[in-house]
DNA sequence: CGACGCCCATGACAGACGTCACGCGCCCGC
DNA sequence: GCGGGCGCGTGACGTCTGTCATGGGCGTCG
């Protein structure tokens, strides 16, 4: 009996290679391809694959908001995430939305189908660098708001903006952001958003 | 007779993929793998590929100061340059150093074995859409200096550590990201930085 | 109930930031 | 030679930011 697969990234390139390394292991067949978080479900409606490879960072909807759409609708396919390197905080929020196992892009080529066969079998498969580093780095001290303002900080817009995309007084959103920036240590919202993305807390 | 391939890109998930796809290929072979920018010359010169896929982004060296290695040390090895996304300033800046092709990590894997076939037989390949985007947005406007002052300020970090970084005085670096600013139309100089690395121009 | 944390807001203040004008030196092209 | 662009710096100006104190409203937990 085969594994049917689904593969969500939005790099076409990277998604394709993928299929074709998987595709080479006898025990498995990748039977659905997308490129954008919201056509995860309707794929997964469509060719019920067994394992879902799921990439965080997509177009649409990220992996997170997948899973939990996937769980919503009471679907029973297991999900790997993959993503692309540390972002610990990521770990416990895919575990928490019902993620199967969690392997960055950075392990080796070899070791995907394993995990691949792992989580089919129903074990969990967690990248073991990544859950000490997990571990280590603590739970996310972060208020909702203040992710919120971090996320709208991202890019460097002025206080003034960010207040207007969360319709909210430009002097709230300056204290959510300096209350940010005294939790991680850093001296500017534009290095408090990037601490705070690094790790996955957004 | 196969074409010899060499195979750089930092996430070892996505270069294993690429080189079992590649490898399916009947006239291709993959000889070599890095990870590393700073890895590649070494590569190169005992494997003897015909042709290297580069990524641009890199740990080590960039895929721009590897090409500059290559053609410095006289390699005769032809460079198809991959990169995510689009990013028109690094087109001519790859050209110019001596790439002989250039696809974004969004082209359909099916395209990439041709790509290759045809880099490989002197032909010059180039993502059409990327081109055309490459003519529409212009040439890069900013001066080396404010490359630099952008680069810096890409982390958000306060003036005054930028210019520590760049030996310069906090003032003439307000200048150059006034003016940085001024060119990309922004209003803030990480809104700057950010603009002008989507374009590929630091 | 009272304490606590989060949400939202305001006001004040020092320092950082972005803009502008101006200066000097250098090199390159006309 | 001389203008013009670039590198580098200074000074001044007004605005934006980050910090802090303070307030009220709300939900939760002991």
């Amino acid at each position: 009996m085969v594994i049917r697969l689904l593969l969500a990234d939005d790099q076409a390139l990277v998604r394709g290679a993928l299929a074709a390394l998987l595709d080479l292991e006898r025990d498995m067949q990748v039977v659905a391809q997308v490129g954008r978080g919201d056509e995860v479900l309707q794929a997964v409606r469509t060719a019920a694959p067994d394992v879902c490879l799921l990439d965080i960072e997509m177009p649409g909807n990220d992996g997170i908001g997948v899973l939990e759409q996937l769980r919503a609708e009471g679907m029973p396919t297991r999900c790997l995430m993959v993503t692309t390197f540390g972002r610990p905080g990521y770990l416990r929020r895919a575990m928490d939305a019902g993620a199967r196992g969690f392997v960055v892009k950075d392990t080796p080529a070899s070791e995907l189908a394993e995990a691949v066969r792992r989580v089919h079998a129903g074990v969990r498969v967690v990248d073991p660098a990544l859950a000490t580093e997990s571990l280590l780095g603590g739970p996310n001290p972060l208020t909702d708001r203040e992710r919120e303002a971090l996320r709208a900080a991202l890019d460097g817009s002025p206080i003034q903006v960010i207040a207007g995309r969360l319709f909210l007084s430009p002097g709230t959103v300056r204290n959510y952001l300096s209350s940010a920036i005294g939790k991680t240590g850093t001296t500017t919202r534009v290095e408090a958003a990037k601490f705070a993305e690094d790790r996955g807390w957004l």
